[in-house]
DNA sequence: ATTAGCTGCTAATGCGTATTAGCGACTTGT
DNA sequence: ACAAGTCGCTAATACGCATTAGCAGCTAAT
């Protein structure tokens, strides 16, 4: 029942030639020198016929050093509905581009280790089963990063990335999406819609994308008051509310879509008008339908194309071992219909 | 630039000891025969940590057979949006349980061979990169599943399939859902609210669940009339309706979720009202919102638990050298509001 | 006739790890 | 004191393939 898979030798025997021929005729064209005439490479190529032989691609790997296998980290699990949304448009492109370049996709879904994270480095690191490596996720544990930068396995991150210090830093590759344009330009909406006092509900910390969405909030004030600052997110939706109406903000600013559907659900529970009586922004999202009916103001993160320009440096990091740039693309605004017009003074005029 | 990697060889070296006494300290505990003591494992794990030496896990693989990988193969690519919804739920279900049992997965993306048709003995065959493989997919190449039978390769279809004949075929190690049973039953409720002309809009031939939908279907028809059958599937929503109301049929049956919907919409466009003038039922659809208003009556595919069962009993097939058997799980009907009840003779009472 | 060159193949080696047999230096038992 | 173990480690090998050096047999050139 345990039949041993069949080996270059045992096509070698039937053929009646050696290993290293069969080999040879594998690979084909490309020995040029010592041709092996048709009436043996016939032999041969019939004898692997009739078994099915295929050669086997981990001794393959092991003898070449590659085997156009990309693949994709996520900190997080890739497929879970929750985060289905997010990660979907990342893995479309990814696939997309994979398979234009001829390349397979290695999917990393390694056991959450201790502590329940996620590591690259991890006892019985697979990273090397593929010729290069994408990674997805929010947040990038910086220690593992420092070992990547250090290392010589090609990567190429998806989102920003700050440079790693110290003697062995350097820039970390990768395409993300200009987060301080898009929402600095969204600012720039609301003031020219007359809002000047601004509530923002996300983080100013942490993860590169909200940090960058936060200096170009800043960057484009401009003058103009920040009544209120939530930076934990996924709060209540009363909670949330109630803080914003009371800071006498007119327009509020959301880096989770989850949380602007919430509140806004509650303002129109609380017969409040979006816009009328408050205006919302979301900073970034899908170019999707959304399940809530509000269209919001906002603007799309082009993931797609994110994916496919990292897939693409991927490829060409392992191919010309080229370095990897950084690449930053636009967002494109969504108009929406949560951000109105603030009136001077008079109620009606 | 190009530092050479990192091996066994290299830690074996600075920590002064053999490359074997290296492999052995990493694999720790399952030697149980010739310890080694704590100073000199110290010394080499001291290495390994300065060093950041992660073994090499295709050199693993070569050396010990197996590595914890679980390949996904479709026929289709997985990700294209328009495939989302129906690949989405399997790699959901596929992705929780190799997490939990402490596989990877390795999602086999080929480039289409010729003729534009994904194989799976393409000439540079991944699969073996993984210890077994999941096979998604409508239609099943039956050539390919044949030469998987006749192999050694531990493999699980999701979705029924018809044993492969000849000397080496025997039947095919499968989770699927249990159509006959379902379209059966919705037949039978269909009977039950008076139907007696049925159109059936669908394939009654090629992929196994086609022909069970069919088989299905027959089986619980018991006197009532076919009026139509349209084998053909995604035909233009007009075409489609006018021949079911010239058939006189009272009930449609779709294998094709985008089927009904378009002809629901048409049905309605023409002041026609679903199930009042037509009852549609679509045969099997997944548990989810659905874009579409209209909640069709249907069944739904238990597309995660397909995956989770599949994956497990792959698993078992690499662990325990199991045989691996066919499992069809049941399919919930899903009383929506597009079966009406048929009133005799009188229009109305 | 000797050398040079070509053709058609094979032996040998390396890739990085896991594993096994076994060796030298001790310790213990009798 | 000698056999019989135990301890701590290493040498050697296998895994399946790609690749290179090179060998034997031949033909063509000098």
């Amino acid at each position: 029942m345990k039949r041993p898979r069949l080996t270059q030798r045992d096509i070698a025997r039937i053929a009646g030639v050696s290993q290293a021929t069969v080999s040879l005729v594998l690979n084909d064209a490309k020995a040029a020198a010592g041709r092996i005439p048709d009436e043996t490479r016939e032999r041969v190529q019939k004898a692997i016929r009739e078994t099915g032989y295929v050669a086997d691609p981990i001794a393959r790997r092991m003898a070449k050093g590659l085997n156009r296998i990309l693949g994709v980290f996520t900190y997080e699990p890739a497929f879970p509905s929750a985060q289905a949304d997010f990660f979907a448009p990342f893995l479309f492109g990814i696939e997309e581009t994979a398979q234009t370049l001829g390349y397979d996709l290695l999917l990393l879904t390694g056991a959450p280790a201790n502590r329940g994270k996620r590591r690259i480095f991890d006892e019985n690191n697979r990273l090397r089963l593929a010729d290069g490596c994408v990674i997805l996720g929010r947040e990038f544990d910086r220690a593992e990063l420092k070992r990547l930068i250090a290392g010589d396995y090609p990567f190429v991150a998806v989102g920003r990335r700050d440079p790693v210090g110290g003697p062995t830093g350097g820039p970390v590759p990768y395409v993300g999406a200009d987060y301080v344009t898009a929402t600095a330009e969204m600012v720039r909406r609301a003031r020219a819609k007359g809002h000047s006092m601004l509530a923002y509900v996300g983080p100013s910390k942490g993860a590169e994308s909200s940090v960058d969405r936060w200096n170009g909030f800043n960057l484009a004030l401009d003058g103009a008051e920040l009544a209120l600052h939530v930076p934990e997110v996924g709060g209540k939706a009363l909670t949330m509310l109630e803080a914003i109406r009371r800071s006498g903000a007119t327009v509020a600013f959301f880096t989770e879509l989850a949380d602007a559907v919430v509140v806004d659900a509650a303002a129109r529970s609380q017969n409040l008008s979006v816009p009328g009586d408050l205006s919302i922004v979301v900073l970034g999202s899908h170019i999707r339908p959304m399940q809530s009916g509000t269209r919001f103001t906002t603007f799309s993160i082009p993931r797609e194309e994110m994916a496919r320009r990292a897939t693409q440096m991927l490829c060409e990091r392992i191919e010309a071992n080229a370095a990897g740039g950084q690449v930053l693309l636009a967002c494109e605004p969504v108009e929406g219909e949560t951000l109105g017009t603030i009136q001077q003074e008079t109620d009606l005029t």
